[in-house]
DNA sequence: AACCGTTGCCAACATCTGTTGGCAAACATG
DNA sequence: CATGTTTGCCAACAGATGTTGGCAACGGTT
């Protein structure tokens, strides 16, 4: 993301990459990974599609540099109990309408392995590690974590992608005041028998 | 699906179009609207690519032929008012294990916007309508229907697309200790102010 | 000024895609 | 048997796709 990590002084071509990397998501957010197309990625970015090979090296090397993503989640010790789904939602709401990024990683997990294996990433590992902050059972936490990808992705999936005309025209607070209960239970609820 | 609607007797190459939407439905379910080629689904089936265009038009009009769906939903009203959540995610869950057709479109409606109107039109239709079997606000009714929605396909994406792992690892009856209670707010719960 | 790495474009490649038309064999019908 | 229809395959087309190599222009360094 920052563009002089280990690359001391940046590169006259900075624009361009920038530029490649937004088109890539546009599209791959719009069309999913195989109807996204290297040429009409290029012509977004007003460049050549060979451009897009050399930054990028592959389709493959794009996506994966378009994809990176930091879910940015709170610090949930830091948020009262009884309000982790409430904040769990509103938070995912807020972080999907303001990058397209999550639509792009969403859409091509369904057909492109490596973009699933990304969203299992960041999913075990991220949101994972955020519940595990309150919990010391491995395996239960685990599956908190799962029960709340599994809403917190439906809600994705039928707003963004299928839209579901109930899911799209329902304001966000709504949303979240129904959903809130459940992430609350998955999170702090009392796991069956 | 039942073979003589219209067409009184049998054709005799009913066997073949059998195998090409048997084919098709799995590498649709597999591989996703695009990257399923009538050549691979050809092949699968033991036939002639060409032949895939003569019974059924076109790769869209393969689609739509393989992924005719039917949730078979229960009466709603013939089920205990406290067990509906219950209900609903095992019959799901049964359903979706049993017929891939539900796992192509899935993937399908990710990236293809046919597959995408399809599952808006199943899950409209069918799903709504048996919500509506106990509810008068037409509004609300469809609201349920897609918080349902939301939680029932994010359960199928997480758990057959994605494949997180504490998704797929967890028991069926887990499952839907978890979920039921969760498809039960939402089917007869207060909505929020 | 001479030099060299960078940036960019053009043209082309090999391959794969959905789709089409024609032709031979199998079958049914008179 | 003769006729027409159905079933199947082969070959091919037109277009799109990811990818590559070469070549000109630019920019900084010595």
């Amino acid at each position: 993301m920052t563009p002089s990590a280990q690359s001391a002084q940046p590169r006259r071509s900075d624009a361009t990459r920038a530029a490649i990397l937004r088109a890539a998501r546009e599209r791959f957010a719009a069309d999913g990974y195989e109807r996204a197309t290297i040429r009409a990625i290029a012509a977004d970015a007003q460049i050549d599609p060979s451009m897009v090979m050399r930054y990028y090296g592959s389709k493959e090397g794009l996506f994966a540099a378009a994809a990176e993503f930091d879910l940015r989640l709170p610090d949930l010790t830091s948020v009262p109990p009884a309000r982790l789904g409430e904040v769990l939602v509103r938070h995912f709401l807020a972080r999907w309408e303001g990058d397209e990024t999550l639509v792009a990683l969403l859409r091509a997990a369904s057909t492109n392995p490596g973009a699933a294996e990304r969203m299992r990433g960041i999913f075990a590992d991220q949101l994972t590690a955020a519940v595990a902050a309150f919990g010391t059972d491995r395996a239960l936490t685990a599956r908190r974590a799962g029960l709340v990808a599994s809403q917190v992705l439906g809600l994705a999936f039928t707003r963004y992608i299928v839209r579901l005309p109930p899911m799209v025209d329902t304001a966000p607070d709504e949303l979240v005041a129904w959903i809130a209960p459940t992430l609350q239970r998955y999170l702090t609820g009392t796991p069956p028998s």
